[in-house]
DNA sequence: CCCCCTAATTCCACTTAGTGGAAATGAAGG
DNA sequence: CCTTCATTTCCACTAAGTGGAATTAGGGGG
């Protein structure tokens, strides 16, 4: 009967591989470990299902089994496939190298970050300390599309429609302060249409600059620059932008030539 | 009839969501975009197949459509979750600071890995290098365990059937030199068992040992350092070895506390 | 030490969701 | 414009997957 499609009020997929990966989804930073019980409650599928799910994804190798505690952990090779992720991109490939680069001339923090439904994910984040011993560079943490720089630059670059759709997420997401974040949101993304950079002081004492890198044939990415343990001051907001523009600009003259 | 289970010549799991997951797989360091065509080739799925689950894995987040090549890359999402590995990793959590610390105090390289089938896969290796703007950090690469002093200090702290199983394994995969290999691997694991460390040096120029780390209810993990540029001397081994126990030791002891 | 209680796993009848060969569609090139 | 290769859609078939119920396995008390 039903044709691998369209199974109870969904879109076309296969429903097991969806719901697999939606086991995987369900460990998030700062969960360690989760049990057959615990996945059913945050995905919302029967117990039994899970239980048969998880066993197939301890098969696959995507989970490690915690027999003591009859718990899951994301297993070694969750970061094997990352790791091929970023290696496999181009934009990363291309321009990483210039990033560690602008960030120790420029001593401040330098991103790169893409979407993940409603959240930035960082494909590299380079963080500058004084210190050598604490410069530090995480890949796939995650930040808010909306509130932050970054996420507002990714915005500024993408389709229209699919721009409206994810504002309305937002709306339906955070009850509070909605129509004072929506005008905020829609002001950077003006912001970038005018000056090529928006400003977001999301974290206090922390100033960033975010622009988006639209190329053919790739997800947008956005670029940032911050500092940490400063002022907010319009002036170190343009300066910031202005050092973004330039290295933007050398990025994209790159990246065309890929 | 079929409850779920034994499906054509298999073991119990899902089979959609196995398959899923060997897509995934497919894509490895160094392939950007792969085509159903090519997936369906290294998979051995039928093409049909591999259409349908290729969309399934796009409406998941897992792959990026690339519509001009009719090819899909791994998407961001697969680092949003080998960053959730990472940060739920107790043991990567109690000594990731101290291994870096070790690394500059040192001034050699410091690697903590798994297993990821045949491979060990670094949750984070630190790349000391004397210019503190070329020290980076990777996590997820792999490389051959039984070629590796991490692939063999593994080994040498995992149940002894399940090493007989691997080592068989690496005897169907490279033909040549297997005797003398196998051999040399299993030198390396009464080098562990006799001094807590063995010494391996895999690529030319590079001096590697390493130690496996065994905790309750967690995969077995292996520590190492490396220093470049040396000649490999029975001396400069020992002494990295010497090293590497008294680092394990003081890692060994803040995990048993936690 | 045994028994209860809770939670995970297995069982099983049901039937839908997934399958893969064949047809259709679509892109690239001569 | 027509051919060729590759990818996607179609569709009849049925095995694979489902989830509620029964069962088993832990893990505290009493």
């Amino acid at each position: 009967m039903a044709q691998a499609r369209r199974y109870a009020g969904g879109v076309d997929g296969n429903r097991s591989l969806e719901r697999g990966i939606e086991i995987l989804r369900a460990f998030r930073p700062g969960v360690d470990t989760l049990g057959n019980g615990e996945i059913a409650e945050r995905t919302g599928l029967p117990r039994s299902t899970v239980s048969r799910l998880t066993r197939t994804l301890v098969n696959s190798g995507m989970l490690d089994e915690v027999r003591a505690e009859r718990a899951y952990r994301l297993a070694a090779s969750v970061i094997s496939i990352g790791h091929a992720m970023r290696t496999g991109s181009p934009v990363l490939n291309e321009i990483g190298a210039m990033m560690r680069a602008e960030s120790a001339k420029r001593r401040l923090n330098v991103g790169l970050a893409t979407a993940d439904r409603t959240m930035m994910v960082y494909l590299e984040s380079i963080r500058y300390s004084p210190r050598a011993a604490l410069r530090n560079v995480v890949a796939g943490q995650q930040v808010p599309m909306e509130l932050t720089s970054l996420g507002r630059a990714y915005l500024a670059g993408i389709a229209e429609t699919r721009r409206e759709q994810l504002l309305k997420l937002f709306k339906r997401r955070s009850a509070a302060a909605t129509k004072a974040l929506l005008a905020d949101v829609r002001t950077s993304i003006s912001s970038v249409e005018r000056d090529g950079y928006c400003a977001v002081s999301w974290q206090p004492a922390v100033l960033a600059v975010a622009t988006p890198i639209v190329l053919e044939g790739l997800p947008v990415y956005a670029l940032n620059m911050s500092l940490q343990n400063v002022d907010r001051s319009a002036a170190l907001a343009s300066e910031l932008g202005a050092y973004l523009n330039a290295f933007a600009a050398k990025c994209k003259e790159v990246l065309a030539s890929r």
